[in-house]
DNA sequence: AAAAATAAATGATAAATGTCATAATTAGGA
DNA sequence: TCCTAATTATGACATTTATCATTTATTTTT
């Protein structure tokens, strides 16, 4: 089994603040996961005991509206942890992560991250931190999607997806959603941002390879994405 | 001067958890202030040196957005505080806080905070606590404001108003907003926000007297931010 | 109390977005 | 590989929401 204090991942987050003591411990007690496509990693309501770190793969998090529709509020990636929030806060978890593909995760049991919060403030620190910098972006978007026009959001969510996932050796962002993903990242009906997208690539904005996207002028979009 | 140890306002807050030292502390260093209606208590993007304890009055918490609109995000009453956000992930305050009435409010110096974070596990798990929880609120915000009507967003912002302030002796939501800020709230047009509160009204699910709003069904208000 | 400024209300219209229908394309399973 | 199901795409149309213009009411200032 692969050893904690090894890992390259937690260079990328919280965990990098540990010691080589708190990492020998977590490798002892934590577990390897591969979750499969479509599969949830976290469910939304249930309880948590333990943290996630994101070896290989990616998911989004979703919530579910009263409507049955589903919210994709946030994309996580390789090196990004999740369940801290749960631990900390001592509530349920507050949304689905569902693997968009294949991932490998490591489970650490709540204790021995329990333990590392008690005896390492700067962890407790960083998580904090990880947590603060999530509540900052989830006013921006709350007041994005509450101000702007769906065309704006669109071109926002395509050059923050470029940002995350960065690009494929062709240029295209390098992640894959269905058309329906993306509408439920904007906050819009499939069809309008199938049409949306149809348009931007008229326009020479993107390029769309099948369910790739390629970003052919980020500052158009950029533009766009501020009401131009 | 009043005594940290003797307000009642700690009770309703992460400060509860401090002990009779730590609050003679806090006494012997805070100051009080009166900021008046539209004053701002914090500012979008300044730094901040303290965390700010609500004692009396009423605040909105907003974002301006890049095209200048104001984004409501949050209310804020006595018992609250403010401030413990840039305080713990050390970035500059990501909302203004203006004061809608007179607003007395005591500000106790950093030090002093990270002082009693350093001593009193409770008090910071206490803090990350209420940002969890303002991150559970923002993630189902971003849902509500990307996949609800504005019809629905209204009937959901009238209870959760009621819900906050309370009523008054005339069983009106006890907070006075401008019909602007109502839709700054929701994210619309003023006059679509004015329409719909008429509508509202011919309906008999509210009553409108002045800028005070009375909820004569709740339960109708429900359905309506449920879609029905 | 009168005047001026601001806010609320409402109608007319335009623009944005959603819904439904249907065709074309793609992906996945037998 | 073929067949089926799902996804993507597009048009027609309905509904929602924004914008502009104007009137009425309220608040603030003089």
């Amino acid at each position: 089994m692969s050893n904690c204090s090894q890992c390259i991942m937690k260079r990328f987050n919280a965990l990098k603040t540990l010691t080589h003591d708190e990492l020998e411990r977590f490798s002892d007690h934590k577990t390897s996961l591969i979750i499969k496509k479509g599969e949830n990693i976290m469910t939304e309501g249930n309880s948590i005991n333990g943290l996630y770190c994101i070896q290989d793969g990616k998911c989004k998090l979703t919530k579910l509206n009263t409507n049955g529709k589903e919210q994709i509020i946030k994309f996580i990636k390789g090196g990004d942890i999740l369940g801290h929030r749960s631990i900390l806060s001592e509530e349920p978890v507050g949304l689905n992560a569902t693997a968009l593909e294949d991932m490998r995760v490591c489970f650490i049991p709540k204790g021995d991250i329990l333990e590392s919060i008690k005896d390492n403030p700067q962890f407790s620190l960083n998580l904090i931190k990880n947590i603060s910098l999530q509540l900052s972006h989830a006013n921006t978007s709350i007041s994005q999607m509450a101000q702007k026009p769906v065309k704006d959001r669109l071109a926002e969510t395509l050059l923050s997806l470029e940002e995350i996932f960065g690009v494929d050796n062709e240029d295209c962002i390098d992640v894959i959603l269905t058309r329906e993903e993306i509408a439920n990242t904007i906050g819009t009906a499939t069809e309008s941002a199938i049409r949306l997208l149809s348009n931007l690539k008229k326009d020479g904005v993107i390029d769309l390879l099948g369910k790739k996207i390629k970003i052919l002028n980020k500052n158009a979009l950029k533009n766009i994405s501020e009401g131009y």
